[in-house]
DNA sequence: AATATTTGTCAACAGCCGTTTACTTAAATT
DNA sequence: AATTTAAGTAAACGGCTGTTGACAAATATT
């Protein structure tokens, strides 16, 4: 018995793998060995198709950040749309989410130029242009700031009273303060 | 010649080290022959002091994220306090700040448990007390979410649009933000 | 059908890590 | 002054890391 054998295929279940992984542990902690093994693949290959440990972050998980999501809508529901896609993240299903593997990668000095790259000049960057109006860089940014710092208590660190049965009031505050920083330019 | 042997002091030494190095590179990036060479010991000591590791980083850190500089002061003036406080720290000066070390050290799986006790039984549970109010352990969660985000784009990763140079507004919005947190309880 | 190229595996490399053991030397105690 | 205790050093241990080069096998090309 023989694996079939197809490069892209291979090259997506290592990236999937990867995505995984570096979102559960970080950047140091995530092993090329277990990666490689969550694919199904020899350790060998991950450095064939991406060059490096470095090479492979950059395809899983900065080139993965998209913004997307949260620039397609009205602005007068960002607050609400956002907060509640924040809020309804648990610790469990923690598969993917790039945001969960560039706040766990903060800490290593070998891919801060990678997420400095990814931070400002994608995801701030594009997020300023959605919202316009007075000092729209600044204003993205602290709306970044609320929900990265949000997702480390809530979905890294796991606090008990950002849950959304201690008090439901909370996705209603998040939303409120971000609403705030989308209508303070206009 | 010879060392003078001081057991308080070593220890000390050692302990204001690994704040710099915590703070600097993340629990995981930070190397105990750095941190040994930067007191001027041998590794073999760390060891001996503290145990482990983990046992450096609890006495170092965790021991010393003092919530009460946040909280001795009036209410009303709280998020002027605290933006100014944050805005002004720098990226060269990120010596042994105790947010620092926690930030860069959230993807090591080894240490989740002391973060998460330091942040919600000390932190948060702290700066709730002094909150008072409705829901004062959620208000205390975002108020902390907020800033650490905050920290991590602004000193950990360098976003310009954060530097009070490029906009001086930033303090004002921040501030009024955390007053907010603040006020919504009462 | 024979050859060349891609895809995958295996094993080893060099280097770093936290930790431990054995040992030397200074200080304190008797 | 002799002995015990504490402080510091040196070196090695086992294990893990990312990475690389040599080799096998499947696919594509001629």
């Amino acid at each position: 018995m023989t694996k079939k054998r197809d490069a892209a295929a291979t090259r997506q279940n290592i990236i999937e793998a990867a995505q995984a992984h570096f979102a559960q542990n970080g950047f140091d902690a995530a092993g090329l060995r277990e990666i490689a093994r969550s694919a199904g693949i020899n350790v060998a290959l991950v450095n064939r198709y991406f060059g490096s440990k470095e090479g492979l972050f950059e395809e899983a998980v900065i080139s993965n950040s998209d913004i997307e999501g949260f620039v397609s809508g009205d602005k007068c529901s960002f607050g609400i749309r956002i907060a509640e896609k924040s809020v309804s993240k648990t610790l469990n299903d923690e598969g993917i989410e790039p945001n969960l593997a560039i706040i766990r990668s903060v800490g290593s000095p070998q891919v801060q130029g990678q997420l400095k790259e990814a931070l400002e000049t994608q995801t701030i960057s594009r997020l300023s242009e959605w919202l316009g109006g007075e000092d729209s860089e600044q204003r993205a940014a602290l709306i970044m700031a609320h929900l990265l710092g949000f997702a480390l208590l809530h979905s890294v660190i796991g606090i008990n009273a950002l849950k959304p049965e201690h008090s439901k009031k909370i996705t209603g505050r998040l939303a409120s303060t971000l609403q705030h920083y989308v209508d303070d330019g206009l």
